[in-house]
DNA sequence: AAACATTTGTGATATGATGTACAAGGGTGA
DNA sequence: TCACCCTTGTACATCATATCACAAATGTTT
């Protein structure tokens, strides 16, 4: 990384950016301009240029980007290694889709094990083993930093031990605020407020 | 509406104030003041105060905010009816566990009716009756405006349909970019892209 | 090989969001 | 009723992000 100050808005543009390429990559595209990106993301080509910039010099001048390498450094600067282990918490509907929905496998990495409180959800859901959550310790894969939140209850309670377990980010699909030390990033996905965001938006035109 | 300039970061923080006030309200708190609600959703509360400050005058100097007559402006004026009519279209792992996770009864809506292309999965399913994509237009519930898409495919045909019946606002879990003319909203909601964010910025630091 | 046409990468600038400071005014208690 | 205390709402300052404009550098054409 050129510089160790990457802005958090660019930081959230990056996925987008990875996805497209991918896309352009398989579609057979060998380069290209950050005009023609910007169309196909919907961000100004300026400002795909300027988030590049925070990696390196990325293109060419007159030429654009090669498609294939600019996967390349994505992927090997920011850490994108495909076999991530993540672990899933919260073993009901949502958890279970989400453990079905193998879309990651090879983009991000995989859903190692998950972990519960019921006792009935403890065993085999779909390949994937389903352990108590006061085992957790014992199951935790090596080198996991990563847990998907999908606990019904216990938000916070269940934040705070995987914490103190190593896990420094989370995705919180539950409806509760949750709270985390600095160093720890947590980015909630809210199906409600999502769409109560969108009625406050759609309203207000 | 004071103005009808409010800031998108600001009404992005609406869902947050509105979730922790029912909270705070069902708790049996009668009145907060800004410094409070900031320390509850870890906002500063000048933000707060600014925030609400688009809607209107809704505190007393010295006093602070009555709870449930808050609740009450951030319903009627941002256009929260509790009965929104929302549609899923895909009706696979995802959008099964979406409809089965009933948390946003009485809070924004209901899940009307799901829609799907897959002759396997048209019928009833918990409840929420499941269509054939192509009759959308004879069973779209009237008023309906927004679009829960959970599709494996053809993402983006699939939006130009809902569009052109009259959706304007889609939550998108998708991991396909897709896109839209001006007045309709689109928000994607994609777990690997999250996660990939999730490892950048863990990897940032 | 030289001139031209492109497109990058980045200073400079504009816009947007957040944080500071404080005047204005209602609540509270004597 | 009066004086004090407290918290709001907002003008002003700061910080972050997006956009503009253009020099530098490369591919392409003649």
């Amino acid at each position: 990384m050129k510089q160790n100050k990457v802005p958090k808005a660019t930081l959230q543009r990056y996925p987008i950016y990875l996805k497209a390429l991918r896309k352009l990559h398989h579609m057979g595209v060998e380069r290209i301009m950050s005009r023609e990106l910007g169309n196909f993301v919907d961000i100004e080509s300026t400002t795909i240029r300027r988030d590049f910039s925070f990696i390196g010099s990325l293109g060419k001048q007159g030429y654009g980007y090669d498609v294939a390498s600019l996967i390349e450094v994505f992927n090997g600067q920011l850490g994108v290694n495909f076999d991530e282990k993540l672990i899933l918490v919260g073993a009901g509907n949502l958890g279970r889709a989400l453990m079905n929905y193998n879309r990651w496998n090879h983009v991000v990495g995989e859903i190692v094990c998950a972990f519960d409180t019921d006792n009935d959800k403890i065993g085999s859901l779909s390949e994937v083993p389903v352990y108590h959550l006061r085992d957790l310790k014992q199951y935790l894969p090596e080198g996991c930093r990563i847990a998907i939140l999908t606990v019904s209850g216990n938000a916070q309670e269940t934040v705070d031990l995987l914490i103190e377990s190593g896990i420094v980010g989370i995705v919180n699909f539950t409806h509760e605020h949750i709270q985390a030390p600095k160093g720890v990033i947590i980015r909630t996905v809210d199906v409600v407020s999502t769409i109560q965001e969108l009625i406050f938006q759609v309203n207000n035109f």
